[in-house]
DNA sequence: CCAATAGCGTGATATAGATCACACAAAACC
DNA sequence: GGTTTTGTGTGATCTATATCACGCTATTGG
């Protein structure tokens, strides 16, 4: 039984390890290509977590210590209204997608969001200090993540040119048509909260 | 009249040249202090440019070559919809903010969005290969770049939160707050169409 | 394997905010 | 300096979407 579990563990590091470290590698060299020992040192800064389904990442008061990138599985960052207690989802994050409070994360205060797992998660942690770190360090990783910053700042502006422009259908078949995986994947009820729709709507819309 | 003009233009040139350059550097070196040779180098890869109120500095349509650090003036960036015609403001901008459209900028593609002065205005110009290159021969930049992207990527989140957890009349006493004097220098219609609500409700809400 | 919970659809009703239609005031412009 | 144009307030409606209330099904967990 030992050998058994050991042989089972030595997979396992080889499939979520060098494996997974792989999925980071290309995810960096989408933007900017890499050596064998530049990736070994920035991956060096990097730590795995792994988070059962319904487990948080962030809590809402929490200091928020790190990024995270996900390997496996699939998260949702969300806002709770404390006047009527309803769940609005700011961000959903599945592989190759990044996810945190970034108000809290750059700014070192603590998080007014929640972060948990809709699946099973794998994720790698950067801390703002390593991130900063190897920023520094390493030109290209500046680059990389200023790069990625920007993407990001242009999705976000279409998502608000979304709610500002388009009816709930037009937002649902919007998403529908950029994400259509996602539509297996997590409960409708996180749809509709993403897209800013009560669920029942997003019922009625969907038909 | 001629010595006369001259000295117009020489006070001209001091007022929006120098203390105008001396506008970019105070911003940047919120972020990373610089040199004056650094300064003088960056500075070398901006063009000024002029506007009336009134003028577009973007349209729909048009290939973006630019990104524009705003000295003086405001100006909104706005996509109209086909469907009904309406405008939607996706941002203002004014003394110290950067604005274009920042798909088509960075894509290279061409532009959905109209950006026009609501003011007299001024920007300093910088091109996408510029911004690359003083990126790629100054680290301080790449670094500015990414910390402005960041902070503008939690600008826009806390936005789309807004937009889907709080009503027309939260968002326009946020908003108020935020930017008091904002009030004082656009119409309402403006204000209206950035929160996402048409001008008649703001003005009902705005009592 | 069965109970508890989460997800989903759907009718009836309520409501925030849009739209339409004015009037009047204040700029901007020739 | 008078006339377009732009901005603003306000009443009367209309409508997209929220809310409430229910039942049925699938999934989860002990």
């Amino acid at each position: 039984m030992i050998g058994v579990s050991f042989l089972a563990d030595e997979f396992h590091v080889l499939y979520s390890g060098i494996n997974m470290k792989h999925k980071l590698r290309q995810h960096i060299e989408e933007i900017t290509p890499l050596t064998d020992s530049e990736f070994d040192y920035i991956l060096s800064h990097f730590t795995p977590k792994k988070l059962r389904k319904h487990q948080f990442l962030v809590q809402e008061g929490d200091l928020v210590k790190n990024d995270y990138f996900v390997l496996s599985g699939l998260l949702k960052a969300y806002y709770i209204n404390p006047d009527d207690g309803k769940e609005h989802i700011l961000q959903l994050a599945w592989e190759d997608w990044w996810i945190t409070d970034y108000q809290a994360y750059f700014n070192g205060t603590s998080s007014t969001l929640n972060i948990d797992c809709v699946e099973e998660v794998q994720v790698l942690c950067l801390s703002l200090h390593n991130r900063d770190k190897i920023c520094a360090e390493l030109h290209k990783m500046e680059h990389f993540f200023r790069r990625k910053s920007n993407s990001g700042y242009v999705a976000l502006q279409r998502r608000i040119l979304s709610l500002l422009t388009n009816t709930a259908k037009e937002r649902y078949e919007q998403l529908l048509s950029d994400y259509p995986t996602l539509f297996q994947r997590v409960p409708k009820t996180l749809i509709a909260s993403f897209l800013g729709v009560s669920r029942e709507t997003l019922s009625r819309l969907s038909q």
